[in-house]
DNA sequence: GGATGTATTTGATCGAGATCAAAGCGACGG
DNA sequence: CCGTCGCTTTGATCTCGATCAAATACATCC
């Protein structure tokens, strides 16, 4: 087999779908066995808890399929998300047991669970696999950069053709698409779960799509089906560079 | 010298006032002699930038003294901070030479900066850094979501509460107090460092700020300088839970 | 002391997005 | 086919924070 030249997604488990972001391609064999040993699947309705802020977790965890939000919520009920797990992001964390946000199943979702403790000694023994859940973080860290800036300072409308632009681009990627003119995808949020993704209420998320359908920059094909015509266009809405952005 | 029972703070260069966080105590000597021989001093103005974003950074390094902060720009001039760096923090990704924002000296600040390259082959050689520095990029991950929170959902007042609750808790830590009733402490950043920290107007943190002082529930001792009679009361302005929130 | 400049406060007004309220639209089951 | 339910759209109004503008505090320099 040729070695593929990025170090993303080039490990798989012996029978998961996808490949593993978090292991690299420099493992050894072994470590797999090892992956194998201490891994089980588990599978969520949509709208199902995953995990509550506050819960032990005993397990960290790739997304094999379907996609899973991460909210933080107040006492009165005032809800932030503040991460959105795609097909083979990472969950948890190896070496603390509880977690402060609710992971919720946001369509139906399949986990592929490694047992934390023994995981945790996976890392220890195998230098590798920090570092490649080093890098995964940073880039988690990068992402979550962006979203303050989006959150702080961007308009709804800016919002929302920023939200568009990344679910395009990180749908467009596991497609392996390149830069296409227009595009087309599905929308794996509600409006009210796009209103907590952006910082804004449901009806505002409405509105702006409607502005933005009205103003020939997206189509809509039922509720959840976009069609970009321009990705030009429609990142000329998001606020952001031209540039930069190639990574996720 | 006693060993410490935490693996935070506890390694120093050779001569750095500050312990590194980024290095563990179960590191040989070795190691510390290679971080010597890699690293020098830098040292910046209040207001001077550090990198800007899109250069190269050929280095990473840890805060030894003042504050330096991270800020995302858009086109037309809307900022907003996306980290802040106390002595201590770490700076820098060791495996990508580009870095995506700005990194300003918020008040005079000395880095203790190591060689990228040769950092980045110290991390390849030993485990427990990269371990370490996944520890802390997770722990920096989980305050960008509780930034997220406060940027996307918490009112105007809550999130100066939040902000003098975080930069004093911070601050304590620092100087090794435990749960005080009260506080006193200084701030570390202008009006304006503070709005693009938040996500609102300089106009609207002062009238803020004069709206906690007037309701008692902080009194200002110069520009500056914050006393805090109660912390339950600031806490309690901060939209946030009693409890939670130990950790930075 | 007076002049200059920067950080901050305070005031008046405006507007984007929130809130409250009511339809519209499918999908599903009877 | 109709009724119900959840999701979405649209409308009317209100409010919080932005914006525009001016005054005040406090350095530093002459």
């Amino acid at each position: 087999m040729p070695q593929k030249s990025l170090a993303v997604s080039d490990f798989a488990c012996s029978d998961c779908p996808i490949r593993h972001r978090a292991v690299c391609s420099r493992c050894e064999s072994g470590e797999m066995e090892q992956l194998d040993a201490i891994k089980y699947y588990r599978r969520f309705e949509a709208g199902q808890a995953i995990v509550w802020a506050g819960d032990k977790m005993d397990f960290v965890a790739s997304v094999v399929e379907g996609v899973a939000a991460l909210t933080q919520t107040m006492e009165d009920g005032r809800r932030q998300m503040v991460g959105l797990l795609l097909p083979s992001d990472f969950l948890g964390r190896p070496n603390r047991e509880s977690v402060t946000y609710d992971v919720t199943a946001t369509t139906e979702v399949t986990l592929c669970c490694f047992r934390r403790v023994p995981f945790q000694g996976l890392i220890e023994a195998t230098p590798h696999l920090s570092q490649r859940l080093l890098e995964m973080t940073l880039d988690e860290l990068d992402a979550a950069r962006e979203w303050m800036l989006l959150l702080g300072r961007k308009t709804a409308r800016e919002k929302i053709a920023s939200f568009l632009f990344i679910i395009a681009r990180r749908d467009a990627s596991l497609k392996n698409f390149g830069g296409l003119e227009s595009l087309s995808f599905d929308l794996p949020l509600t409006r009210e779960a796009m209103a907590d993704y952006l910082g804004l209420t449901l009806e505002t998320v409405s509105r702006q799509m409607s502005a933005l359908r009205r103003d020939g920059v997206i189509e809509l094909q039922g509720k959840r089906h976009i069609l970009v015509p321009s990705v030009e266009a429609l990142m000329d809405e998001t606020g952001d560079d031209a540039d930069g952005g190639v990574y996720s």
